[in-house]
DNA sequence: CAAGAATCCTGCCAGC
DNA sequence: TGCTGGCAGGATTCTT
């Protein structure tokens, strides 16, 4: 459920709440949500405790604590499907699914890590030339002040796959997930399906673009949420989900054209478009 | 080498 | 009532 706009609450709340604070203590209560370290929890204690996160950075849908004394270390966090990072008042009962605690020598919140489904996790890393290692093969996002958004077009046009499988794929373009990818779609009118062999750079460009505008103003509404699942730092949900034009929008009048939103599978989930304005390929082999 | 499928995980809900 | 199957889906790993 977190995509970029939901990642990038979770970021400024971190910056602001757990940083420049010393690390005294850390707890891990589930193994399988640390990630990448081969001495598992003993490691990430060792590195973390005593240390101190210098800021919150994020590419795509990853997060990164860069630590200030270990400075070519960093906390990198993925929230995966489920995952939330609070804020809370140590006093505060455990969540059911608390997997990562991180005390602070002030006490005056801790920051904890629950994650219902386990697809998220943490890890230490190295970092070079401003990002962990682990994670150089996620390409910038769009809001990125370095995107290149005419590369990532030209990449795109070039890949003989279907277009929204392209901007699910985080080594091409980051950040953008199944609903995001739905809306960004939507508003270009056109269908996932397409291969983006099969599109002009136009129109390549427009569901870039449609991409990077509809993920602002997410953010500008504090992110989007179905449930209690995603939240910020502070336990509270976001507003968009009012604003999706397709997304969970099945049998809903297309805002466009009036016509039912029909929903489809589509690699082992489900992808929503307007049947009107986003017509299927021909003979789904996407040359249309 | 690239594209696509399988896999991980738990809670929830419809259906019987 | 209680079970079962389907669904939610990001990223990695495996297969074609």
């Amino acid at each position: 459920m977190p995509e970029l706009p939901e990642v990038e609450v979770v970021r400024r709340g971190i910056d602001a709440w757990a940083t420049k604070r010393t690390i005294s203590h850390v707890d891990v209560l589930h193994a399988r949500s640390i990630r990448r370290c081969e001495g598992g929890a003993a490691e990430l204690r060792a590195a973390l405790e005593g240390d101190a996160f210098r800021c919150a950075s994020r590419r795509g849908k990853y997060l990164w604590l860069p630590l200030t004394r270990a400075n070519d270390q960093a906390l990198v966090v993925h929230l995966g499907m489920s995952g939330q990072v609070l804020m809370q008042p140590p006093r505060e009962e455990d969540e059911t699914h608390l997997r990562v605690r991180v005390r602070f020598a002030d006490d005056d919140r801790e920051m904890r890590f629950v994650d219902q489904r386990t697809f998220g996790g943490m890890h230490v890393d190295e970092v070079i030339d401003g990002v962990p290692s682990s994670i150089t093969h996620i390409a910038r996002d769009p809001l990125d002040p370095d995107f290149d958004e005419a590369a990532t077009v030209r990449a795109i046009c070039h890949k003989d796959s279907e277009v929204k499988r392209v901007l699910l794929d985080q080594s091409v373009v980051s950040g953008i997930g199944n609903i995001y990818a739905d809306e960004a779609l939507w508003r270009s009118a056109i269908n996932g399906r397409r291969r983006g062999s099969a599109l002009t750079s136009a129109q390549v460009r427009m569901v870039v673009s449609n991409a990077r505008e509809v993920m602002l103003e997410a953010l500008a509404q504090g992110g989007t949420s179905f449930d209690s699942l995603y939240v910020n730092v502070n336990g509270e949900s976001g507003y968009f989900e009012r604003a999706l034009d397709a997304y969970g929008r099945e049998g809903e009048p297309c805002r466009r054209c009036g016509a039912a939103i029909r929903r489809e599978a589509f690699m082992n989930r489900s992808s929503y478009r307007c049947p009107r304005c986003q017509r299927a390929p021909r003979g789904g082999a996407g040359t249309g």
